[in-house]
RNA sequence: CGGUCUGUAGCUCAGCUGGCAGAGCACGUGACUCUUAAUCAUGGGGUCGAGGGUUCGAUUCCCUCCAGACCGACCA
């Protein structure tokens, strides 16, 4: 394959690849690496005095170089950090011998190839923990170069930020962009302190199907696929509420589930069509109890990862220490809009509505109306950690009506900068009540509303058989992420966010027998494949011989190749 | 889906009223055995997002498309 679609650079390095061979170097060997340290203990730990990590071996990526004839220093980063080598021709090549070093180091090798390193610690003059090479060992071969990014005193120069290279190539956003790593690390830290607590109480971490033949659980918009075996249709699991309350009915006590979830809706900053709810049943609770666990977990995770209930968040200070105030979500619109809307009716709320400007339709219920006044008049007042509590019953099919409230049920969600984290109710244990609801659900969806429930009569049997009551709370892993690591968009805490795919370009190219075969001069292949007729097939699809010919000269003069020219005649004739 | 902005070398970005395509880093070659955004000398590297139009001539002006960012609408 022609190298003629490779920058200058990916050539150099495919050819420094290739003199590694020659050297007998493997530049992908497979034998294992031992270390022995990673980076950022040294950086820690090294005290000249005490003379410590004389013996060390360590591996990593070769970050920047700086040769200065017979002796040079690198940055070598591995998964610690950064740590800067000393690399001497003297040290590296004892003998006659200077390869190593002459050719192989100043010369074939990178920044972006990976290296594993023997040596001992030392501090330069000028002050910097150093490890000083005696042997170097190829460990993998970079061939396309990496973006140069600078840092002097804590100020980052060139530093990539476009966000299609961020996420379509993660790989290299993590390479270059260390605090990018270190979101990441937060998160699954977020996890593991969740975790310990659940497992702490004795609850249950379980896994339930991500492919339902019934999406339930929740309000939204399927994926849909077909299973071929069984014919049928399946769906990629919009929550899984419905499932972990069937194990409650089996007789756990706690069951909880990190759950990847998808809904076919809008993407924005913070919306990605798949991701991730920490789902939590617990029987015998009700939703009072569960706004104390939910305090706990959150502030629980605000200390594991910052030693304080008190975060930054871009120009907000969000403060996660217990309790959150709780407010029944009629009384929150009553504090921001002045009107108590309760026992008004269908008719009265759509005045309400229109007295505020705010949009509804003939498919809204009484239940979706509120909601939509409540959201436009209330959330965005809702920075601080706030239990908006009591929500009506048709916008709440799986929750248990209120103890002493007529119309409203026993749900709570809590809302962290405007945005809502959680969502948590007394769950409904009562088939009867149950299977009305769902009736309901049927009846709203054949007014229009496309995201009404599914009936799934499995579920109903299960809750025939009995549950006990039970609280259960879903709490959004993605957002309470970018809330914990000081994120604005949800695509900067998943390492893959969805994306529209590229339209990949197959790099294929015709040799140049197939050229010389249609009778193309071989000194004119080249500037053709410049042109982009890097196939037989692009160059017979030219219609106007007159145009190549043209464009072909105009090339040969732009770059000042000195061939002779082009006739129209003569480019026909490959065309034909 | 609507509005505003952006797309130029491997990376970060200049490019005026249409007239030979620019810088820094990176890369090649040479010098340099404690440098650190190493330095010095020197050289190469471009389908100016894609396609069409206007023009003697388009990176520049116009149209269409593609991709992205921000702000709205919908949703968790």
């Amino acid at each position: 394959m022609s190298n003629s679609l490779l920058s200058e650079q990916e050539q150099i390095r495919r050819s420094s690849l290739e003199e590694l061979r020659k050297l007998g170097i493997n530049p992908y060997p497979a034998a294992e690496y031992k270390t022995n340290v990673f980076a950022q203990e040294i950086l820690d730990n090294y005290t000249p005095d005490k003379n410590n990590f004389q013996d060390v071996s360590l591996a990593g990526r070769i970050m920047s170089r700086r040769i200065m004839g017979n002796a040079s220093f690198a940055e070598l980063m591995d998964s610690s950090g950064r740590i800067q080598i000393y690399v001497r021709r003297d040290d590296l090549c004892p003998g006659e011998d200077k390869t190593l070093y002459n050719t192989v180091f100043k010369h074939h090798l990178d920044i972006g190839d990976i290296i594993g390193v023997k040596g001992h610690v030392f501090k330069t003059q000028m002050g910097e923990t150093t490890v000083h090479v005696s042997e170097l060992t190829v460990l993998c071969k970079s061939i396309h170069p990496l973006p140069i990014v600078k840092e002097k005193d804590g100020i980052i120069f060139d530093a990539v930020t476009d966000p299609e290279m961020r996420y379509r190539q993660r790989y290299v956003d993590l390479i270059i962009n260390p605090h990018v790593r270190e979101v990441f690390r937060k998160r699954t830290q977020i996890y593991q302190s969740m975790r310990e607590l659940f497992n702490s109480r004795g609850y249950l971490e379980v896994e339930t199907p991500v492919l339902q033949p019934i999406p339930g659980g929740a309000a939204a918009r399927p994926f849909i696929t077909h299973h071929n075996t069984l014919d049928i249709p399946l769906y990629l699991r919009i929550a899984n509420e419905l499932y972990l309350k069937r194990l409650i009915v089996g007789g756990y006590e706690g069951v909880y589930e990190f759950s990847k979830d998808f809904r076919n809706e809008g993407m924005d900053r913070n919306h990605n069509p798949e991701f991730t709810v920490m789902e939590i049943y617990i029987a015998y609770k009700d939703y009072n109890w569960m706004m104390s666990f939910t305090e706990e977990i959150i502030s629980k995770v605000a200390m594991d990862l910052h030693g304080k209930t008190e975060i930054v968040y871009g120009d907000k200070v969000i403060n996660f220490k217990p309790p959150y105030k709780r407010i029944s979500m009629l009384d929150s619109i009553k504090e921001n809009t002045g009107v108590d809307i309760s026992g008004k009716n269908e008719e009265e709320l759509r005045k309400v509505c229109d007295r505020f400007g705010i949009e509804h339709d003939p498919t809204m219920g009484k239940g979706k109306l509120i909601n939509a006044i409540f959201s436009m008049k209330c959330e965005h007042t809702l920075v601080q950690p706030t239990f908006i509590i009591d929500y009506p019953t048709e916008t709440s099919p799986l929750t248990k009506m209120h103890r002493s409230k007529p119309g409203l049920t026993e749900r709570f969600e809590l809302f962290i900068n405007c945005k809502e984290i959680a969502n948590a109710y007394s769950e409904l244990n009562d088939p009867i009540d149950q299977m009305e609801r769902f009736q309901d659900q049927l009846r709203l969806s054949e007014k229009g509303d496309n995201e009404a429930m599914f009936i799934d009569l499995d579920f109903i049997r299960a809750l025939e058989y009995g549950m006990p009551t039970t609280s259960g709370m879903g709490l959004g892993m993605d957002r309470l992420t970018m809330l914990m690591t000081d994120q604005p968009s949800i695509q900067d805490v998943l390492f893959f966010p969805q994306m529209k795919p590229i339209s990949q370009k197959l790099k294929v190219e015709s040799q140049k027998e197939e050229y010389i075969k249609l009778g193309v001069p071989e000194e004119w292949i080249e500037p053709l494949k410049k042109l982009g007729y890097t196939t037989i097939v692009k160059l017979k699809e030219v219609e106007k011989a007159g145009k190549l010919a043209n464009d072909l000269n105009g090339y040969n003069k732009k770059n000042k190749l000195g061939l002779s020219g082009l006739s129209p005649e003569a480019v026909d004739k490959w065309l034909k």
